[in-house]
RNA sequence: GGGCAGUUAGCUCAGUUGGUUCAGAGCAUCUGGUUUACACCCAGAGGGUCGGGGGUUCGAGUCCCUCACUGCCCA
């Protein structure tokens, strides 16, 4: 048969991009419900602003990986994907892009706005989507859905009034956690905690009417002006006698009590504590508990209010050093210490977040979490890898309200209504209509109009609507009773990085339980972090992460994918190296290559009876790995079986088998043969599809000719069958006996083309008949035959008990020879005495399991065999 | 400050209920090899007292304690 010339490297370019066309042609990744089992992976929406990185590489192969074997294996397999709207992020780009044309957010109206916010999205917010096409992900794409698309926005709504009508959210004066960049709160988990040097201001302030002063240490002087007392321990003996006190807060020459709380460190500094309700969380508590004012000196950007009285309109970090100089300058700065101490961050901004009092909406989390702890304690929803138990139980069992409030424009709009300036005068309605029906009834002013009627200005954290997410893909809040929802939900796996375990898994869960009764998936995969050589993380601030695209065109998808999975087992970090795609790449070589060799064979008919052994061999040894590799992907131990495929298909397939049926240079191969190794070689295929989509259906169709839909991406999934270990064990003497015949011409130089007879002192060859023509073939053999004696001036070897001798035919150092055998014989006796002791104590003969006892006798009996062996020798 | 991981060859990492035929893989290094599938290759080699110490056990890289270091999470 004509076959076309194939390079002799495999190039991924001319591949890829055809066969994912072709597999969205054929629509192989759309899923309708239908009778088979469903088996379903939601994306975790990636932002809209995003652009593709190294953790989602790895997160998408993971996802891709799954969801391709599960279509294979027969399941109606669905991968939905879709963007986040990404709240914080977004907005701030868009500023930034506006800021950029010479417009300020301030200038525009809310409606303006979101029309530039749409804008930028409509124009990339699919980037990251058609990234993930060049990864091969086979998601069905008719089904990609985004947070702030219109059935989805619905359901945030209702959640939101579903949840005020059950008293789980409310509003409140709460001291938050406020993101002076982008001018919001932010919840708890969207603070960054990290260690920053710092300096602890020691500061003078004077007692009133006495000639003396306090020390108060502090990281903050900025905020002096906003002191209302200084408190200390009551135990603490250096200032028992400030009791009823007063003293001036330095800058601003306020007069404040002394207060003495036991929240006081009387270690810290010097056991004294300016408060400072407006800034500082604890001081909020002291400063409510002893009923101190509150007094705010700060603005909403983070600069100097015009209660500060100083400094007005500057920005707090400048007027730190400013108040610290002055300080200085009044002969009111004692000293100033280094102090290394955790400061938190925007996680979205990078600024130092600072506490505010301020109104708010929050969601209480008790009730929701305790359902959703039991589901992973009790293993109804299992993490892998299962350390991550421990962090989300410790998470939740602490857990405090969520504030879901962000004053920004970009998300869903908080569906509450004002119609008076009291505390209470609002009503929370799923649309304007029902908004006017309930103020009217609420005030009890039936002439209230919609005009009347304020609406919050401000939107929900964007987690407010990725934790509905498994749900609200399906439609399943407008739909409860859906066929998507009925069928897809619970989805099987959630692929996912720690990092979000408690702002987003944590919460699916609960959103999951509370709406459908039943959790959102039964398995959770936590990836590991995507680290680079110096174990930083790799982010787009840092600039560290390679461009995928870029990994793609050197490397392959493929090459890329099998780098990324090679060595990263669940939860654990993985620093990324570039070699691993190398060896990626070099791995789709081979593969490509050994396909090279199969097609540039002419077959003829009939079968060679000198391949029996190495196919019975290899068929079964491939039974064998098929349910090695089963086991490991159903444990989700996805590298390690890649790992097995890697060194089946590298050392078994390509080393060994075809190069026992290889056949002599420009001979033809039996078609038996052929036939069978076409067989394994889709058996082989079938199982890299998931690993490497693309080279694998390029070669399928290599392979043979294929009928129109006959396309590897929905091939069955190899089956499992009943394997003989005898005809394994006789391919491995095999190799054995053949690895040993190459080293002995290795290590004296023996010329691979001078065939030598080699002789095996046995009783009969019977052992090796299927095999002998490979030997001869591979060993480069003249004559295989049994001796009853030694071969005196032979090359010996050992394989298992059997001796081995190569007629070489050229002098043998016999002091080397024995030195040689002595150190063997050695091993072997010091291994003896360890097995034996073994097995003489009677302990150990009780308590072990029967099967390692037998093995340990087996043992013993080969030590045995190979010292009566060796010593024969030595003493011949 | 509280909690959780990890510390295995020069580097990156496997090692699932404890059983020396599990001390392994890839990369790197070294030695050979232009054998017509592949130099993105082939055949080999060297290299680790499995972080230190203690304990449980007949037996520990694998369990427990402790120390050191590293990382992560939470306050």
């Amino acid at each position: 048969m004509a076959q076309p010339e194939l390079p002799k490297q495999y190039d991924p370019s001319q591949v890829e991009d055809k066969w994912y066309a072709h597999w969205l042609k054929k629509e192989y990744f759309r899923s309708v419900p239908d009778d088979r089992e469903p088996f379903t992976i939601v994306i975790p929406p990636p932002n809209v602003t995003g652009v593709l990185h190294m953790g989602h590489i790895l997160n998408n192969t993971i996802q891709d990986i799954l969801i391709r074997r599960a279509r294979m294996q027969g399941k109606n397999a669905l991968w939905v994907p879709g963007t986040d709207h990404a709240s914080i992020a977004t907005e701030a780009k868009v500023v930034q892009k506006l800021r950029a044309a010479g417009i300020k957010k301030g200038d525009l109206s809310r409606e303006e706005f979101l029309k530039h916010a749409w804008e930028w999205t409509d124009n990339y917010g699919g980037i990251i989507l058609d990234q993930l096409k060049k990864l091969g992900a086979s998601c069905d794409w008719s089904r990609t859905s985004f947070t702030m698309e219109p059935s989805l926005s619905d359901a945030v709504l209702d959640v939101f009034v579903d949840l005020y009508e059950k008293g789980l959210i409310y509003r409140g004066l709460r001291m938050i956690n406020w993101d002076p960049e982008a001018q919001t709160a932010l919840s708890n988990e969207e603070v960054i905690y990290r260690e920053v040097s710092d300096k602890l201001y020691y500061v003078r302030y004077a007692v009133k009417g006495q000639d003396r002063y306090v020390v108060v240490a502090t990281t903050r002087p900025e905020t002096i002006m906003g002191d209302v007392a200084v408190c200390f321990h009551p135990d603490d003996p250096r200032y028992a006698d400030l009791k009823n006190a007063t003293l001036i807060v330095p800058l601003v020459n306020r007069e404040v009590p002394v207060i003495y709380d036991i929240y006081i460190d009387m270690e810290f500094g010097t056991g004294s504590l300016k408060v400072t309700p407006a800034h500082d969380t604890n001081d909020y508590e002291i400063g409510k508990k002893h009923g101190l004012d509150v007094i705010d000196v700060f603005n909403a950007d983070g600069t100097l209010s015009a209660a500060a009285g100083l400094w007005v309109g500057e920005d707090r970090m400048v007027v730190r050093k400013k108040a610290a100089a002055r300080l200085e300058e009044l002969g009111l700065l004692e000293k100033v210490e280094d102090l290394v101490h955790s400061v938190g961050f925007s996680e979205r901004t990078d600024a130092v977040v600072e506490p505010r009092l301020s109104l708010q909406w929050f969601l209480s989390m008790e009730r929701l979490a305790a359902p959703a702890l039991r589901a992973v304690v009790e293993d109804e929803i299992n993490l892998i890898p299962p350390k991550f138990k421990n962090t989300y139980r410790h998470w939740m069992e602490n857990i405090r309200e969520w504030c879901i409030s962000r004053q920004l424009w970009w998300g869903h709009r908080i569906p509450a209504w004002y119609y008076g300036a009291g505390d209470h005068d609002f009503v929370v309605a799923r649309s304007e209509e029902e908004a006017v029906e309930e103020a009217r009834r609420q005030s009890g002013n039936p002439a209230l109009t919609l005009a009347d009627l304020q609406q919050d200005p401000d939107v929900l954290d964007t987690w407010a609507s990725s934790w509905l997410w498994p749900i609200s893909v399906f439609d399943g809040f407008s739909n409860p009773n859906g066929d998507d929802i009925n069928y897809y939900y619970p989805t099987n796996v959630l692929v996912t990085a720690p990092e979000i375990l408690f702002f987003w898994v944590a919460r699916m869960v609960m959103a999951g339980i509370e709406y459908r009764g039943e959790v959102p998936f039964r398995d959770v995969y936590l990836t590991g972090i995507v680290r680079d050589k110096q174990r930083r993380k790799m982010s787009k601030s840092l600039g560290n992460s390679p461009d995928p695209l870029e990994i793609i065109a050197q490397y392959g998808a493929d090459g890329m994918r099998v780098g990324m999975l090679i060595s990263s087992s669940a939860g654990n970090d993985i620093l990324f190296d570039i070699k691993q795609c190398e060896q990626g790449r070099n791995f789709a070589n081979k593969i490509w290559n050994a396909f090279r060799l199969i097609q540039g064979w002419e077959v003829k008919p009939g079968a060679n009876p000198d391949n029996e052994g190495p196919v019975l061999w290899f068929e079964h040894k491939l039974y064998r790995m098929v349910a090695e590799v089963d086991d490991l992907l159903g444990q989700f131990r996805i590298s390690e079986a890649l790992k097995v495929l890697y060194s089946f298909v590298w050392d078994d397939f390509c080393s060994w088998y075809l190069e026992f049926i290889k056949p002599a240079f420009g001979q033809p191969i039996d078609e038996a043969t052929h036939g069978n190794t076409i067989r394994f070689f889709e058996v082989l295929l079938k199982l890299l599809h998931p690993f490497m989509p693309f080279l694998t259906e390029e070669l399928w169709h290599y392979l043979s000719q294929r009928a129109e839909g006959e396309d590897l991406v929905i091939a069955s999934w190899p089956k499992h069958r009943e394997w003989v270990d005898a005809y394994i064990e006789a391919g491995e003497v095999a190799k054995d006996i053949i690895s040993k015949v190459r080293d002995l011409r290795n290590n004296k130089q023996l010329g691979f083309k001078d065939e030598l007879p080699l002789r095996v002192r046995t009783a009969s060859l019977d052992t090796y008949q299927t095999f002998r023509p490979t030997l001869m073939k591979l060993g480069r053999l003249s004559e295989f035959s049994t001796v009853a004696e030694d071969v005196p001036g032979a090359l010996a070897f050992l394989s298992g008990t059997t001796r081995f001798f190569l007629e070489a035919g050229i002098v043998i150092d016999t002091e080397a020879e024995r030195a040689k055998l002595l150190a063997d014989l050695e091993r072997l006796r010091g291994f003896l005495v360890s097995v034996e002791k073994k097995l003489s104590n009677e302990r150990f003969v009780a308590s072990a399991a029967p099967e390692v006892l037998e093995r340990e006798r087996q043992k013993q009996a080969d030590a045995l065999e190979k010292i009566r062996v060796i010593e024969g020798e030595l003493g011949a």
